[in-house]
DNA sequence: CGATCCCGCCATCTT
DNA sequence: AAGATGGCGGGATCG
């Protein structure tokens, strides 16, 4: 039909980020919403594989959770407070400092299975289900995702190097081969993880690559104030506004040849419009903006303040992570610092 | 070039 | 067996 020339191949449009953002800005609205994965993957223009990476990352946040067979369940970010909590009192629970690759309920769960497997098997050698603890499970996205969520919120520092994190997400073994397979994952996890300003990514002195827990603390005022989408590193040109995308079904990264087959997931085929949608106020409440989308200005105030707001709430929910018992003075008169700076940016706000 | 990390093959787990 | 999940790493892009 249209004959979009085929758009160059731009890598980072196909970024993780990029689609997590706008899955979040399909799909953050009111809690309790199914998320449909051929919708999402029609609607997202991307391959059903790929809905499969965010949402493990995005349940590993309490952002969302999986409901059933093709079908996960908005969460929203009011859930994620309360997620980083538990994430926390595990990683601090298992070796202080150290990141846990298992937790204590599933390493119950495995010395149980031994014993039992045990019990049934004296002899010979180990054919049975698991002989090692599910490393299954232990490999996946959702897993390392909380692991390296771990790291930061058990970390005095914020500051983690690629190398450290990679060293924690994989047990230990420095079999280069590894390695390298899971910093690819790492790659992907800190994209979506920058891409919600969860983290940022940054150097050390030494100019290794390092990433930085923005949770709260170093979501500046500044960034507040002057609407993140202007200061966002990068100024792309255009970014396209989420909806004017539907469709970058072509300009794949050219593979050796191309002829062929093509899945079309979704898509066309994804006949029904969404659900019915009840709620349909204010479409603009819903359009906030993450990471670098978002072309500045377009929206107007509109966008801006609500970004602000949507930050605000998430520092105020995740300072309340921080309780006297378990965090340094310092740390807390930073938070108060906070604090008296949501409320100034309450009342500017509001001012507008 | 080394650092990133998209893409989709195909092993596994569910139905 | 068919469909749903998602590990994994080849190799294209980026800086």
């Amino acid at each position: 039909m249209d004959s979009l020339g085929l758009q160059p191949y731009c890598r980072k449009e196909k970024s993780l980020g990029v689609l997590v953002s706008n899955f979040l800005r399909l799909y953050n609205r009111d809690v309790g919403d199914l998320i449909g994965l051929d919708e999402a993957a029609g609607y997202l223009g991307v391959e059903r594989r790929r809905i499969y990476d965010v949402v493990n990352i995005l349940e590993s946040i309490g952002l969302v959770a999986r409901r059933g067979k093709n079908q996960y369940s908005w969460r929203g970010f009011g859930e994620v407070p309360r997620a980083l909590t538990e994430l926390k009192r595990q990683g601090m629970g298992e070796k202080f400092g150290i990141i846990p690759y298992v937790t204590k309920s599933e390493m119950v769960l495995y010395e149980k299975e031994r014993e039992e497997s045990l019990e049934f098997t004296p002899e010979d050698q180990e054919n049975s289900p698991s002989p090692k603890l599910d490393s299954k499970k232990e490999r996946s996205l959702w897993h390392l995702s909380q692991n390296f969520v771990k790291l930061f919120l058990c970390s005095d520092d914020d500051l983690i190097t690629l190398d450290e994190a990679t060293k924690a997400l994989l047990h230990d073994s420095q079999d280069p081969l590894n390695m390298r397979t899971k910093v690819r994952r790492l790659y992907d996890i800190a994209n979506v993880f920058s891409s919600m300003n969860l983290i940022e990514k940054t150097h050390t002195p030494e100019k290794k690559t390092a990433y930085r827990w923005l949770g709260a603390r170093a979501i500046s005022v500044n960034r507040f104030l002057t609407a993140s989408a202007s200061l966002c590193d990068r100024s792309e040109p255009k970014k396209r506004a989420f909806g004017t995308e539907l469709t970058n079904f072509n300009a794949k990264r050219n593979k050796a040849e191309c002829s062929k087959d093509r899945k079309h997931y979704g898509n066309q085929n994804t006949s029904s419009v969404i659900k019915e949608e009840p709620y349909d106020e204010n479409p603009d409440v819903k359009n906030f903006a993450f990471g670098s989308s978002t072309p500045a200005g377009t929206s107007g105030m509109n966008n801006i303040g609500n970004n602000i707001r949507l930050r605000l709430g998430f520092i105020e929910t995740i300072s309340s992570l921080y309780q006297p018992q378990y965090c340094n003075p310092a740390l807390f008169g930073l938070l108060a610092h906070y604090k008296e700076t949501f409320e100034a940016c309450q009342e500017e706000f509001r001012r507008k």
